[in-house]
DNA sequence: CCGTATTTGTTCGTATGTATT
DNA sequence: CAATACATACGAACAAATACG
């Protein structure tokens, strides 16, 4: 017995999952039952189960019982620009509703704010200069999708961008409206994908697990203009569990849009034989 | 009371990690300590504890005590091509040497496999089509940081790409040698991002926790010929906690290039004030 | 190398609270 | 209201890993 039994429990439950024996929403035994199947305590099936739920593969529900988690189809984002048509044409409105979802995003809350740290970096701006911060929240199918904040140079409402300091959506989209208004174009972004452990707030607004079991996507997306200077900084953050992205680069056929469904890894495991 | 206590016990380290005042690497209270300095059991303390490994904040070591974690920082991959340059021409060891590191690539372990779901469909293969698979462990500074599997049809091997199903390393690259060999030539791809739970191999090849709690970023990346046909696709994992992803769209200056350091979220959280 | 003290890991028992049916 | 099922909390004992003399 080279493993303790909270652990060989677990495996032994992970192998029905996974080989379907307890199908996507069926209902584990309870705990006094696994309790008389494995001959041990309480206590002792709980610690198996609460490993189960560090993976992901069940979830406990009080006064119902324990079980195996449901798949939602994931939602693909697209972070690159299609070959054809201008810079980041297209919005996240009509990136949603492609697929035949209804998306919502509430009206920005716009703060005036001080540089901190990782935005005056990315801003080349020197820490406490003054920024106009937008704030929005975004759903798919009044589910919480996204939280989104994206930072701006006061100078660009100085210079007349009077439009980032109210609070409405700007219809065309921020990049089309620094165009008309100030005459400034986005000619290239750059996007950093990290992984992290959601902060409370996020914790509170995707209604995940307060065990911080769900880790959340951030999509930091500066852009800059014709001059290499940044206009923008994006900071996008998205439940990692229902999202993947999706980057095109070069010529890629028409059809790779859509959810193509099965995720499930290709063998990047051990060979079939040896080590 | 409205949290239970060992939450209220867990927020209180939390807060005292978080600003500071227990600093990165540092030994926390034993559980004896804790359940004196808190007045709870021990397995109530150990609770806390746990929820506090499960966040990533801190972890334990049999015998010698609860430690908070210690940040590596992380390594950066691009996933973009630069505007100067071929499709796709930086490699791995290119990427990494840019940066100091010093990269290992392990001889892939080469198989000969029938094409099943996932790979079948990015492959546009029927089900049970021969595919080639090459896989390889990537290290940097001896540091596990990625396993690779990439699929090429079998056609390519019968057309005369023999090289494919040698176990050496190809050096100048698949993409190039295609186009010498076959005349094919890869003029864009499409990566798909998708972040889930280990697997047993990756859990041990990566010495990551057995507890499932750190993910890993799979990057599916699927190349395309001239007429549009798939000719490859490639699956990489990487720990999420030791990396970062970067895409370039555009024109984008070419410092953007480092480690940035700090990563922190630029305040996505909720307002000042009220809600 | 050995033995002891310290610290976390595992397992059991028990009692009580809370949510759902 | 009662029954069921999971959540929290306490106490206790022994095992395993580590550090130190």
């Amino acid at each position: 017995m080279p493993d303790p039994m909270y652990r060989r429990i677990a495996e032994d439950l992970r192998q029905k999952i996974e080989s379907g024996e307890l199908g996507h929403g069926t209902q584990l035994p309870t705990e006094l039952e696994l309790r008389e199947q494995y001959e041990a305590s309480r206590n002792t099936v709980r610690d198996a189960v609460k490993w189960l739920i560090s993976r992901g593969l069940v979830e406990t529900r009080p006064g119902q019982g324990t079980f195996v988690v449901e798949m939602t189809d994931p939602f693909v984002t697209f972070l690159s620009v299609p070959e054809t048509g201008g810079l980041e044409g297209v919005s996240y409105a009509s990136e949603v509703t492609a697929l035949g979802r209804k998306p919502t995003i509430t009206p920005p809350r716009v703060e005036i704010q001080l540089a901190t740290g990782a935005v005056a970096g990315a801003l080349r701006l020197s820490e406490g200069a003054t920024v106009v911060s937008r704030h929005q929240q975004r759903f798919i199918d009044d589910t919480p999708w996204s939280l989104q904040t994206t930072f701006y140079p006061m100078r660009f409402v100085e210079a007349g961008a009077v439009r980032l300091i109210q609070a409405a959506d700007i219809g065309e989209g921020v990049v089309k409206y620094f165009t008309t208004a100030l005459g400034i174009k986005q000619i290239g972004y750059s996007d950093k994908i990290l992984v992290r452990s959601p902060d409370p707030n996020e914790t509170v607004f995707f209604k995940l697990p307060d065990d911080g079991r769900v880790a959340v996507v951030e999509v930091l997306r500066t852009g800059y203009d014709e001059n290499g200077d940044p206009i923008r900084v994006t900071a996008t953050a998205y439940p990692a569990d229902r999202n993947q992205f999706v980057f095109n680069v070069g010529h890629v056929p028409e059809e790779i849009a859509g959810p193509t469904g099965g995720q499930a890894t290709p063998a990047n495991g051990a060979p079939s034989k040896g080590g």
